[in-house]
DNA sequence: AAGAATTTGTCCGTATGTATG
DNA sequence: TCATACATACGGACAAATTCT
């Protein structure tokens, strides 16, 4: 399911993969429902069972069917089953904006813990030439101020920054996760590409913090950095739904 | 890649799949380096090249490698690039103990991040009949206390009661996640199913703060019950590595 | 600059094994 | 016992992208 992260070309499996997503996570196909057989469906999208199969084993990876052999296939209960993979699906099929709104503020607050976390420890776990090297990348955001794409794919190189700062390789992975997802959405939406006054002034100040082996300040820093630019996130998001109704 | 969730019978591909996770974990084939074309992989495990292909996606399902059309194969920087994914297959395959006991602790760590987070707003997001399902199951673990194994399993079903409990989709998808990932690992080794003493009293002081309508107390409850539990399992790992050297 | 060689990407067809009801 | 349905594996054909000559 990597596709649906990379901007490769979408092949047949994948299409079908996003026509059944889409009608399960729509309702048309709830939870406890049978699916039709493969040989059936491979026929109903117009293929051979093989391609069918891997849009199968796509849905199945969602946690959005199960199949078993010999019985059939049925759609699991994703709102409790479901991987975080499943997030990017669900915020482009659902239409229940109240609830992809909830996932997104989830979303940011997961990314303020871990971040926050990460710069509580980081003048203990993380190098002098590391964090100048973030600390730089911070900087050189002034210069990108009227570019404001460079200015997102700065910010989240500055994130991942610190986690590699830190050197903590489950953090890094999770962290990796959660941007993969998190940036097809974002760079799809302009109108979320906010940010919050003194912006580059708040994350300087993170790391001049954390330089001056003062960990705590440097995550009540971050922490109230990233407060307020998830607020105002939040609230371009909802301008943005307000605009769809 | 649920396969190495589940309990199933391991397939050809899977078992490629380890053989190449292997090579790369183990630094034998180091980030940078390229693979065989597949062609020339499949003759060397015996095998088509679609099944090998099977493989060779699952790499690149957990960011290990990358392969381009009319290029090839190459290791990616998987320290950097991982996925969170990967962390079974790095426990399982790396012989750097301190670094897979950095990656539990972090583990460990970003469960307890989640789990108080969302204690910290339970009154507020969860039903009283939801609290006092988890409060039920949390009451029936004395009647556990002599079954490690299902003491263990309840104790996980505790921890996704509350992040279902607490209404919040994104949450518990990343637990989920977490909890898969985590499940193998933990009842391969029995060594580590450690409790604190007070097990039961800690987790219903929480739910009955909650249901009191105090959910930060909630929260600091459950974070230092799960500091406590955490800190123990830390040095059952670090007990349990030591018997391996 | 053009074309050949190499390599992965996609799709199809088939045969056989195995779990389920 | 038997039919059903998924699981696995193999082989082949052609397309598309890249690299090298």
């Amino acid at each position: 399911m990597s596709e649906s992260t990379t901007g490769r070309r979408k092949n047949l499996s994948h299409k079908i993969t996003e026509l059944l997503a889409e009608e399960i996570l729509s309702g048309k196909l709830p939870p406890g429902s049978r699916l039709l057989p493969e040989r059936e469906l491979s026929v109903r999208f117009g293929t051979n069972r093989n391609t069918l199969r891997e849009a199968i084993r796509n849905l199945e990876n969602l946690h959005l069917v199960s199949a078993r052999q010999g019985d059939g296939m049925k759609v699991l209960d994703w709102t409790r089953q479901g991987e975080v993979t499943l997030l990017p699906w669900f915020l482009q099929h659902t239409r229940d904006l109240e609830a992809s709104r909830k996932v997104v503020e989830d979303f940011l607050r997961l990314r303020r813990l871990m971040v926050v976390d990460v710069c509580g420890r980081l003048a203990e776990t993380a190098g002098r030439e590391e964090l100048n090297a973030v600390l730089e990348l911070v900087r050189s955001q002034r210069g990108n101020l009227g570019n404001p794409e460079q200015l997102v794919r700065t910010d989240l190189d500055i994130m991942l920054g610190l986690m590699r700062a830190a050197h903590r390789m489950a953090y890094l992975w999770s962290f990796n996760t959660m941007v993969r997802l998190y940036v097809n959405a974002v760079f799809s939406f302009p109108d979320l590409w906010v940010f919050v006054p003194g912006y580059v002034d708040s994350l300087e100040s993170v790391l001049l913090a954390a330089l001056d082996g003062d960990s705590s300040t440097a995550a009540s820093r971050m922490d109230r950095h990233l407060r307020e630019s998830d607020r105002l996130i939040m609230e371009a998001v909802r301008n943005f739904q307000t605009l769809l109704e």
